[in-house]
DNA sequence: CGGTGCCTCCACCCCGGGGTGGAGGCACCG
DNA sequence: CGGTGCCTCCACCCCGGGGTGGAGGCACCG
């Protein structure tokens, strides 16, 4: 990387996008190339500008950013994008996200974060508010182990008859009716299911349906 | 946050848990309270002191890194795990983060990034390393809830917004974490709850997330 | 022989999930 | 204009699910 990090910096508040701008002038190796009032002036500065990386406000009139995010991330995968902004609800940051943003701030970041982001995003790494880590952790898809042995052994060291309460509890029967299934009492079937529960790490049956389905013991 | 934050280290290497102890004990507002050469001691430490945050490396003899933050995270929630490793393979890292850790650092994280890793764990926060951003960013599921019109209607139906809470309920989450990640009030997503069990004829969660998967819209 | 793992069952506790019966705001539409 | 559907939120109730801490029988095996 030689050269500074070139930015662009869209926030249609002229407070917030000065004062960014201010802040990223005080940065060595980062350089403001343009600065954009809303979405529509992003994405022309981008095309004019080719920058490395392009600070985004979420909420800006006329083309908001996460419709800027995903032009530029079609039209220019070299620049990357950190978004900048107020809102970190679940609907923002993946619609963010999944435009194409690599970087995700919420306003209160000091200088030292934003800066961190902007060469972290140019340097080809990810830079999310915890806050936003945090959420895409609840959001992790299905940990697939590998396909390999599909109707193997039992995954995670589940015995038979676990397999079986497990299969149960997917075809979404009741303790009680699985009792009455597999001719044993309640107690027992609570047993199993909270067997099976701590060795696959789900909390509830909801998690446990979800296991059986992705581990192809249901379907 | 009254005290300091209490803290587990685990590793099998003494160098390493003896050279994060001490890092750590520098560290202000930070208290060391235990160490375990393997995870079968980890879990056990855990249990005894009652740390705010386990510092877990992956691999170690008897009772892996991964298991035994299952095994935390299963038996005391309360205490946050933040997995200290050399590997960043996509099996590790999905395992570990699968397991419930919140944290995930390599080996070459200095003083400060270790510190503040604690910091914000114990905090109710995620502190991953920028590389696992990246690859988290890359397994970012379809963003399923409001995908304009894509897959179709909804089946029986379901409105938007019910389709988002079932599949939030497919994911895994309780009602209390949905009403988080949609922001609203829990009474609002029971509402929805009640009506889509309804509309699918479904009678719990459990078969709710059997519908969501066989119907495409969890998976 | 003793140890281990699995299956079986018990009592007890508590909370979250599921159900009922409301309500208001808003957008859309005939 | 009034009706309809959706989303939002409230209070209240109750039961089943999930967790704890036991226990005994049995098969297998070193």
């Amino acid at each position: 990387m030689d050269g500074p990090i070139r930015v662009v910096v869209a926030d249609d508040q002229r407070v917030v996008r000065e004062g960014i701008e201010l802040m990223l002038s005080l940065t060595d190796g980062v350089e403001v190339v343009a600065t954009a009032a809303d979405g529509e002036q992003a994405v022309a500065a981008v095309a004019r500008y080719d920058p490395d990386v392009v600070l985004m406000d979420l909420r800006m009139p006329r083309c908001d950013g996460v419709a800027a995010t995903r032009l530029v991330r079609r039209d220019h995968p070299r620049s990357q994008v950190v978004v900048l902004t107020t809102f970190a609800d679940d609907e923002s940051v993946l619609a963010a996200l999944h435009a194409g943003a690599r970087g995700y701030l919420t306003k209160d970041a000091g200088a030292e974060e934003v800066a961190r982001a902007v060469r972290r995003v140019a340097a080809g790494q990810a830079d999310l508010d915890p806050d936003v880590q945090r959420r895409l952790l609840e959001l992790l898809p299905a940990h697939r182990p590998v396909p390999s042995a599909p109707a193997g052994p039992a995954p995670d060291g589940l015995t038979e008859r676990e397999v079986e309460v497990l299969s149960l509890i997917a075809a979404g029967l009741s303790n009680t009716e699985i009792a009455q299934s597999l001719v044993v009492s309640e107690a027992t079937v609570k047993t199993h299911v909270n067997h099976l529960f701590a060795k696959t790490g789900v909390r509830d049956r909801a998690q446990a349906v979800a296991y059986a389905y992705r581990h192809g013991l249901a379907g």
